[in-house]
DNA sequence: AATAATTGTTATATATACCTAACTTTAAAA
DNA sequence: TTTTAAAGTTAGGTATATATAACAATTATT
């Protein structure tokens, strides 16, 4: 059985970190997940092993970090609500670009699966309510 | 000046409890918080001290403690967060109460003054929209 | 008032997540 | 290829928030 040992909001962040990296730079190293996270160098060795001990990421020194797909599926999921998140707050909610980044990067963690899709519902409801006359998505 | 050092959740979880200690059995006793928090008595103390370095709480060990004006204000604040979203969570999204409960403590931490003073209005907004027909507030 | 129970405190320990600084490995330049 | 620079690791330290268990103070019971 696949433990649901419930990450840290620390541990879901690097693994959200590294899915970034892996996607924008192919590959994610041990100085820009430090960089992103804007933590020392050092600090992110012992995260990582605790991530590999978790399976969640293959994760040999010296090497490159990837993510297990068990690791990947937890970091699309965090990722998946973070530009939620930050979506509805600085379209709908009219908050500042950089307040809504950091603000979703707490709030995805506060949220459970359920509560979160249901506020994505929810979301969505009003999104295309003549009433409400939120701006529309551009894309 | 008025130091705006940025609480920690923990010990804003702590202002939170006693306010409503206050409130509901005019008293704040250490084992009460302990019980409310789920932590152990003796990890109460630490925090007290704590709060009481901040300027928060009057204390003195053995007595009991109160909120000082500035204590009860940010108390209050989180205690309002922490109403408003157990509401939106329960009665607009429909999360089982305990849930709401749970997610509401998390997420009243996450926002700043301003980002929750657009979410209040937003909800307050939608709630009143005969599109998106969410339940009335019984009161 | 004496004793017992409850409450509060202290000291010590643990876990998490950081930092710094020295050191090692790998990669790049000369 | 040696040397240098960059990236990664390690060891030791700090801060926060918790637990446990022994002890002290307070309150309740008899």
């Amino acid at each position: 059985m696949t433990k649901k040992n419930k990450l840290s909001e620390s541990l879901e962040d690097y693994l959200e970190t590294i899915l970034e990296l892996q996607t924008n730079k192919t590959v994610a190293r041990s100085k820009d997940i430090a960089g992103k996270l804007d933590i020392k160098r050092g600090s992110v060795t012992g995260m990582l092993k605790k991530l590999a001990d978790n399976n969640l990421i293959n994760y040999e020194p010296y090497g490159y970090v990837t993510l297990t797909p068990e690791g990947r599926k937890i970091a699309m999921e965090i990722e998946r609500r973070h530009i939620f998140l930050k979506d509805f707050l600085f379209r709908i909610l009219k908050v500042d670009e950089d307040t809504a980044d950091q603000t979703a990067c707490h709030m995805e963690h506060a949220m459970n699966k359920q509560t979160f899709q249901k506020f994505k519902k929810f979301v969505k409801k009003i999104d295309t309510c003549p009433h409400c006359d939120i701006e529309p998505k551009s894309r």
